[in-house]
DNA sequence: CTAACATTTCGTTGTTTGGCGAAACAACAA
DNA sequence: TTGTTGTTTCGCCAAACAACGAAATGTTAG
């Protein structure tokens, strides 16, 4: 019940969700994902630990960056809640614009791009 | 992207997912959910109204009583958050402990229920 | 009609949650 | 070392939410 909780509650709002829709294709890092959702450092971190927790994604540290991916699911009430999440924002106008907007991003130096936040 | 957070909002909560599980096998008036789930019934009233909102559940009215069953669900979204929830917390203690105080309530003398039992 | 009763709506209260900025932390560079 | 930089933690505030009781609603019984 807990475990299942963790996943709705993750799921329950449109950052997280916008950012687990992000991470379909690729990873990516805190910095581009920060980027993508206009939002600040900090929020945008705690809603991914939060993902994290939930075992909806997982991170890779190399270096400075903390990269974050879906996560491969062994457990089928994870994998479920991914596949139903991927299935049904697929068309949602927000997660497409970000879609767009995201290729853009990545067209950009990461370097650069951490930079510019920094300002 | 309103219509998916409504039904993952709907699932993050323990009382509203222990009703929908309730509903696995038959309809129930919203006194016998009160019984159940020990909350007053302005609370579950107004959980029940959530998960209609969502699309989970359905209600039907039946003189004083207000019968809640599992939405029969034609949108592929919300079919696929019943099958979740349903499959995710089958073997739940606490679905387990509820499926067997509900065969007791079912039982009960619709006498002694006063104010609780349904025809 | 009036009374009784199941349910819903409304207003209040305490808790949870999402947001930010400042400071702490961690890893690299000079 | 010292400074820079990407990320996280902490403390705070405002909004959202779950719970209750009281009052309103709607329905059947007398």
């Amino acid at each position: 019940m807990e475990a299942f909780l963790a996943l709705a509650k993750a799921l329950a709002d449109e950052t997280r969700v916008r950012a687990l829709m992000a991470l379909r294709q690729r990873e990516l890092c805190l910095c581009q994902l920060i980027e993508l959702l206009g939002l600040a450092p900090s929020t945008i971190s705690k809603h991914m630990s939060l993902l994290k927790q939930a075992g909806l994604v997982v991170s890779r540290k190399q270096g400075r960056w903390v990269h974050y991916r879906l996560a491969p699911a062994f457990d089928a009430t994870v994998r479920v809640a991914q596949e139903w999440t991927l299935e049904a924002l697929a068309r949602a106008p927000v997660v497409r614009q970000d879609a767009k907007r995201l290729r853009a991003i990545l067209r950009l130096d990461p370097t650069e791009l951490c930079r510019k936040q920094c300002v």
